[in-house]
This record gives C-alpha cells, structure tokens and sequence, in this order.
DNA sequence: CCAAAAGTGTTGAAACTACACCCATGG
DNA sequence: CCATGGGTGTAGTTTCAACACTTTTGG
C-alpha cells in the first residue's frame, strides 16, 4: 500500500522588506546541492494535514502563524530530487511586514530579492518563477495585497506594495479609485503622523471575502 | 526517507454528452465506500511523474489519450481515507465528444451528468465541485472550451459547450463577436451540411497558445 | 414554399485611461 | 513659509450589453 514515494512540502515564504519582494530561503548544508539556496520545505508527517504542514514549516523558519497560506502546486517529476522520488506539495505564504523579523540569521537562513535570486538547489528557481506569477496573477483579480502589509496601512503604502509586486508603476488616482470602489478595505479613522499631511489609515474588512473575484484592477 | 505517506492520482474525467456536462466515475467494488461512485484513480509508481499516472489512469478508464489534462490540487486531509494517509494529487481531463466511446460499461464505470451526482465515496464530491469551479473559470478566462468538441465545430456548438459547462445562456451575437476576436480559432472554409443553413466550422488555431488570457469573455 | 438553423449591426450605458493641481501638517 | 507627502475630478475613448431580422439550404 506504501508507494514508495516521498512526501514534502515546500513553503514560498513572501515579504515585503525594503520596498522589495523578498523570499526566505535557507543554505543547504549537506549534499545534494550542498551551499546553494532552496526553499524552506520538510517531510509531511503522518498525522498532520498538508497545510498544517506547510504551517510548520512557515513556524519553524520565521515563528509566524496565522497568515496567509495557501497551496501552490505540486511537482513530482521522478528525477528531481536525486536522491529518490520525492512529490513536493509547494504552497506559499504572505508574510505582513512588520511579522518580519530579522530571521535570526543564525541557521542559513536569509531574505533575498524575488527580482535576483542566488542560484537554487534542486527545481525551486523554477517553482519561484512559478510562484511569483500566481502572486502577481491573484493580486490582479483578487486583492490579497493586505496581506503583505500591517493590519493598518495607507493608500500609497498600498499602492508600493503593489507596484513592487507587479514590478509596474500604477496611476495614484485610478489606484484609489479602483481599491476603494473593490470595497475590501476601509478607514479606520485614525491617520498617520509624521513627515507630510497626514494620511488615513486603512484596515481590511473583515466581513469582505479576501478572494472576492474583482473586475481586473489594473491594467 | 520514507514518509508513510501514500501517493495517489485521481482524475476528474469531463465531456459533453448529450448536451450535458459529465463526468466519468467508476462504481466502488471493495469497502471502503463500497457500491459508491468514486472518481478513477490510482497510485503513482516510482518510475511515473505525477501527469505520467494521470494520463495512465485517464487511459486505462477510456482509452483515450493525448487530451487537455491538468493539475487541479492536491488533497492530504489526515482522515480523508479511513484506510490510512493518503495524499491524492488530482487532474482534470477534457476529452473531446467524439473520443467518448461508450465506455464499455463493463467495468462498473459510468459517466454521469456534473449536475445530478450520485453518492460518492470519500471526499469526492467536494472535490468534483472544485473541478467544476476551474473549469468554469477557465472557461471564462482561457478559451479552453475547444478541448471538448470535435476538431472542426461550429459556432453554435461551441456556445452550446459554454453555455453547459457555465450553466448559463448567451447571447449569439455577443459571444460570435467575442470570440473570433479572442483569435484562438479560425475558419476551416468546410461547412456543415443537413438541417437547415451550412454552417462554417471552425477549428482550433494551432499557433494560438490556448492557454492565452484573454479579457473575460462572457458576463 | 416552408422549416430549420446560420448569420449579421447598432445604440445607449458603463468602464477605462490619462492627466495636474491643491491640501494639511511638521519643522 | 516651505518641504513633504496626501488627496481629489474630468473628458475622451473603449468596451459592454441588449436586442430582431434576413439568409441559406434541404425536404
């Protein structure tokens, strides 16, 4: 009954750091690929789901939970784990900014930019590429942007995020327009201090369905 | 190395029947589940990728091959199969009305209408839903929808595929408009004969990627 | 000549893009 | 009072939905 077959998750774990899309990856210290960087993953044990699995991952790499996770894809072509065959179930996860600690860069563990990677073990340059266009194809339709940001933020922390994201520059106006008019977020009332006009912070609403399917929202 | 965890595909067969969306199930023989409906499966062997057993399993049930088949998700629920951890990466396959042979129902394998599903074993029929939610959203986006109609179709066969599969009617002109303009098939200059006016048949564009994303081709 | 299905255009409404200036605050 | 970033409106264009009649063939 047992297929001979091995179970792994791998987590693509996106942040926001530096007004970059940055992924955490982690230096493989024994061979195969042994010194190049890989995406953070580990077997599925036998008593936990596949997403408490990518959860623990997630935990084990950053102490982060309750974010959003959600499964990407699953690659098990037979030769790309050398050392036998290996079915990788990948999700990734959106890690708010300010969750972001600085990783203790203790275990080989580092950010590096989404937009110039180090060389990768195994597929995962290929999964990244892969990853980074879901993200990009669901920000576009879907509006999980929030999710990258703290739980309050402004309209033009907003708009960078997505700029960086889409790697395009977007029109402010439009922008605005067009988040507003989606109907995801609200005002919190409160404002930002500090350089320039102040400006009005923006929450999530929690009775909005994060998946709602919008008209595009850019172009 | 071993993870404990067995591997299987299962695969989410469409076609168009008689006017109807449905979807090939073969009868459980043995418990669990059994007498239930359950979507064809199998183990993937260690010498196999993952599409490689799909496409295996997809032939075994029809004989049929070299059809649309895709990776929908991967389901690794701790209890979903009361025989022990079984993680099921399904695929869905469209096969092409007239691929569909009568199935020799032989086999205790049956197709059945999408919207007027039997019992099914395990977690089944959610993920049948699931299947269908893609593909209507595929549907709506990609212009895949040629992937279940012989090679050369009309016009009005291909909106009575839409309008099946989304569930929904449409307009004539509209969607003739919509979709020459999409580009992704093109005039064979063979027209039909039989009842009524010859109608142009149509056929796939082989230098159009099928999976091109248009702007959303029906309401 | 009649039944059956194919084919075709227009108009009003909505959505989209592009674009430049004034506003509120802190120092 | 000035530097900094926040905030707002419109016009021209494109896209969209709704809608009904004429054409071609076979029997």
């Amino acid at each position: 009954m047992n297929s001979e077959v091995s179970v792994t998750v791998d987590v693509v774990i996106f942040a926001l750091r530096d007004d970059d899309l940055q992924v955490l990856l982690v230096r493989r210290q024994h061979p195969p690929f042994e010194g190049l960087w890989a995406m953070p993953g580990g077997y599925v044990k036998p008593q936990e789901s596949l997403e408490d699995a990518a959860a623990r991952v997630l935990y084990d790499e950053t102490s982060v939970r309750d974010v959003h996770i959600e499964q990407l894809y699953t690659f098990g072509e037979i030769n790309r784990d050398p050392r036998g065959r290996v079915v990788t179930i990948t999700y990734f996860a959106l890690v708010p900014a300010p969750l972001v600690l600085d990783t203790s860069e203790t275990r080989d563990a580092a950010w590096k930019s989404m937009y110039n990677l180090p060389t990768m073990a195994f597929d995962h340059h290929y999964i990244l590429d892969y990853a980074l266009k879901r993200l990009r194809y669901k920000l576009e339709y879907t509006a999980v942007g929030f999710q990258l940001l703290p739980p309050e933020f402004t309209l033009t922390k907003l708009q960078h995020a997505y700029e960086t994201i889409l790697g395009i520059s977007l029109d402010k106006r439009n922008f605005r327009r067009r988040i507003l008019q989606a109907g995801v977020i609200e005002e919190t009332g409160r404002r930002t201090g500090g350089e320039g006009r102040p400006a009005m912070l923006y929450c999530f609403r929690e009775d909005a369905v994060s998946e709602v399917k919008t008209r595009r929202l850019f172009p």
